[in-house]
DNA sequence: GGATTGGTGACATTGTTGTA
DNA sequence: TACAACAATGTCACCAATCC
């Protein structure tokens, strides 16, 4: 058993230890049955304290729970091999946020290619051994979300904006994702991944100033955009039999260019 | 110089969602 | 229910940096 009071978070743990219906019904079973699963530990050099590698949410439970001592489980764990066990820890979980696994794979990849360095391995971990689940890829683009600043994070962790829009977000200087963010509250929606990319490619051409991230949050999406659809069979008796959908488009613009010319001389003769 | 790795872009595929 | 748009994800390829 180990007191509370000398146990500390992971330094850098990358995981959110929020209030909410899962933590209050740990703290409860906790009151009822005061059973707590064994935390996984690691002593801090030359103190009487403990960094906790596995078991964040239990401790605030046990705090919670005005619980004084907690039983745990020592390893005399490096700094690295501490932060790679903190990771595959938590990422089992089933809950877990997209900020929260972008600085868990971030945490991991740092702690890998240290080991590496520091047992003089040849080159580095690849990103592809981070996880068994994503691909290196997909975890490149995770790591690429612990570019945003907090609020935009917020966003995605709300489930409000997507992880894709994050990424390319991620792109953008700190100012300019700041007016991202205002312009989001301000506007009350959030860009889609094809204003993101947009948005990225003007900041790489050196273009993207305020008006233009408030200029392309107002325009329509592709999916708000009016839309004029018919049957095709509504349309298929005034063309021939082997018109195909494609030729009954290019003709009815066809007409509809010569009626509006027609219209125009109408107009320009009535002007005379 | 060749091998390895990280970072990224481009593209394809698949699943999800909103709308008519 | 069909369709289009969007989003998530994987694959491939390229470049630059680093190491041997």
């Amino acid at each position: 058993m180990i007191p509370v009071k000398n146990l500390r978070p992971f330094e850098g743990h990358p995981y959110k230890v929020l209030d909410n219906d899962e933590m209050n019904s740990l703290i409860e079973s906790i009151q009822e049955q005061g059973i707590l699963t064994p935390l996984v530990v690691r002593p801090i050099e030359n103190t009487d304290e403990y960094e906790v590698i596995s078991g964040h949410r239990r401790l605030h439970a046990a705090e919670k729970a005005g619980i004084t001592e907690v039983p745990a489980l020592i390893y005399a764990l490096d700094r690295d091999a501490a932060a790679i066990a903190v990771v595959d820890s938590n990422l089992h979980r089933e809950h877990i946020l997209p900020s929260e696994k972008a600085f868990a794979f971030k945490l991991k990849l740092d702690a890998l290619n240290h080991q590496g360095i520091a047992c003089g391995q040849v080159g580095h971990k690849s990103r592809d051994d981070i996880s068994d689940t994503e691909s290196g890829r997909q975890i490149q683009r995770y790591i690429r979300l612990t570019y945003l600043v907090p609020g935009l994070l917020e966003y995605m962790d709300d489930g409000k904006m997507a992880l894709s829009v994050g990424v390319e977000l991620s792109y953008l200087n700190t100012d300019l994702q700041y007016a991202v963010l205002d312009a989001m509250a301000q506007e009350d929606c959030t860009p889609s991944y094809a204003q993101a990319v947009r948005m990225k490619n003007m900041y790489r051409e050196e273009m993207l100033t305020e008006d233009e991230i408030y200029s392309i949050m107002c325009q329509e999406k592709a999916n708000q955009k009016e839309k004029v659809s018919f049957k095709a069979d509504m349309l298929r008796r005034f063309f021939p039999k082997n018109y195909t959908t494609q030729d009954i488009e290019k003709a009815i613009l066809l007409i509809v260019e010569a009626d509006y010319r027609r219209r125009q001389r109408n107009r320009d003769d009535g002007a005379r």
